[in-house]
DNA sequence: CTCAAATGCGCAAACGTTTTCTCATTTTCG
DNA sequence: CGAAAATGAGAAAACGTTTGCGCATTTGAG
């Protein structure tokens, strides 16, 4: 336990270059693949920045005006439910070329959101990644004005803005279509409270398939809400559904709770899918619920990739970016060893 | 939907300086109060300053060898059940002095790790959180001899460090005390791997109560194991516990639902706690579990300012904080409205 | 062999702060 | 009233890089 040698000098590039036998200016040239010099002093240099382990200050370097390798992800995702997801894509993307993220929390608070905002400026991040929980409704802040590009990812942003989130359109067929080809000919939806866009455009996609035997049923996100669909779905003398597309996971365990409650064999009597593919939930039901997955992770490396390039002065065409879901199976359909 | 004015001039401590008919040097102590001025000078500064909209450049600042108001958080808790709430607690507490939290995940991966740490170096951070998901596993990287200060929180380190974990032993008194408040006499602990420190912490508090009709059970950390652990304990014909303390939310879960399809009705006929205070699952049960919080985000805001104070140059004495616990109560042990 | 072009490398400025000195002016005190 | 002390403010160096420019020296062409 010896005391900690606390003040280990850290090697400048001054010390390379003295190393190296050349300037400082020759150095940083060597070290960086610019300016003219023999490939045998190029080498000479970087083996002597190797030997004494030099790293570059960013600070000097991001004070030298050019960039500081370092982004903000902004969320008012205070659960991580999706920001983490996201945050995995973009850290891994973003990883290889030397940038760091900073991550600010805000609780739809905007003067919070202001000061985090204001703390990235002054730390000169690279640009800022807005993030939520809801893909139509937008972050207590405005970014439009800002000095840096911004791209948002699962959150709304404004019309000239570059967005990213989930083709739940498409997620939502695949569920279905998923169903249907299991040979479930009474499909209904249930989902989460209409005011939500993403669930407009999941039940839409579903009605398209369904056609005239559609059945939406709205209320909360919740399991409570899952079961009580299924009190009123099974609460008729009348033919019940062999199929349940789902709004979202909790909604689908509920569900399927219920079921099982009333004796009806899952995925054996009904199928049952759930929408995002939320593990915890997914993988504890019984059975695990088969559920279509948003791949957050994918469109977090989308968005890093998106902002280091408009940093970098690429000029990216704004617009909404949808990015496939996938439905991942487990066994709350049956199928499953069919794929 | 103007085009947009990319290169807004940031304001320099120079533009503030000339406004207020000073110089630099002035200027700069005037706003950082320090140096000798006028009262009436600092405060034509600061309104300069003030008008202007300046923000001072952190890099600069850094630059300039104090501290860059940046401090890394390092998890290999992938998915953030525990690291989340931390780094809300982080990120609150340093807020107000202006310190930004660079999140890194690692996926227990030692390269990655190291790359990680050597970013956050380059970037000239105050100083590095360590954080996971287990109090008795650390990171898969060393940073013991780093040129900047590091507390643990909630994982494992070196003798020598300064740590922060929850006090699981009191936690698990609170909880049994609670059972055996509301008159519960034979209480049961169903649990984790033993291989797990936090288990054996909580077995121990949990036997030191009961005595001699201590019954543990050890098994996964999963809602299965809560049923499978039911199926156990009613299994023979004998006397049935009143009482079952649940290693974390998830067994608890299993064990409410399994008593509910045994027609044993939870909290009239057995009580449950469970441990984690898991929002998304203790609130989804039925009824709703009492839990134990490990308050991480209380842990987190202390691990925060310790680190910053470290970085202050204050010595801390290293060592292990253990802090409180608390009892959340719901519905899973009757007892919600006496409290 | 001469002159232009290309090559290899270093000097010094710049980035935006903070901080140490220094100095002129004012105040205090005997 | 004179000298010492205190005060207010500025000049300039420093932090560790990158980069524009200039200067020898070498290479190539005629």
């Amino acid at each position: 336990m010896e005391q900690q040698a606390k003040k280990v000098e850290r090697i400048r590039i001054y010390d390379v270059a003295l190393a190296a036998g050349v300037s400082v200016a020759t150095a940083s040239k060597a070290l960086n693949d610019t300016g003219r010099m023999t490939a045998e002093t190029r080498e000479r240099v970087k083996r002597a920045a190797m030997e004494l382990g030099f790293r570059p200050n960013a600070m000097a370097r991001g004070l030298q005006g050019k960039r500081s390798f370092t982004i903000g992800l902004l969320t008012n995702d205070t659960y991580g439910r999706f920001t983490l997801p996201l945050m995995a894509g973009i850290s891994e993307a973003l990883v290889d070329h030397g940038v760091s993220v900073f991550l600010c929390t805000i609780e739809d608070d905007p003067v919070l959101a202001k000061i985090h905002v204001d703390a990235m400026l002054d730390k000169q991040v690279d640009g800022i990644i807005a993030s939520g929980k809801r893909i139509d409704r937008r972050l207590p802040v405005d970014l439009s004005h800002l000095p840096v590009p911004v791209v948002y990812a699962f959150t709304d942003g404004p019309d000239d803005s570059v967005r990213f989130v989930s083709d739940d359109a498409q997620g939502s067929r695949e569920a279905v279509q998923w169903m249907a080809g299991l040979g479930r000919e009474s499909i209904v939806h249930v989902t989460g409270p209409a005011s939500f866009a993403s669930v407009k455009e999941r039940a839409d996609a579903y009605s398209q398939i369904v056609g005239a035997g559609a059945e939406i049923l709205h209320g909360k996100w919740s399991e409570a809400w899952g079961h009580e669909a299924v009190a009123q779905l099974w609460a008729g003398g009348g033919p019940h559904p062999d199929g349940i597309f789902c709004g979202n996971d909790q909604i689908a365990r509920g569900v399927v709770d219920a079921l099982r409650e009333r004796g009806v064999d899952v995925p054996r009597d009904v199928s049952v899918v759930g929408f995002d593919n939320w593990e915890i939930v997914a993988a504890a039901t019984r059975p695990p619920l088969t559920s279509v997955d948003m791949n957050l992770k994918t469109l977090g490396k989308e968005a890093g990739l998106t902002v280091l390039a408009m940093a970098e002065g690429k000029t990216v065409e704004p617009g909404i970016r949808k990015l496939p879901c996938q439905l991942v199976v487990r066994q709350s359909c049956g199928g499953a060893e069919a794929g």
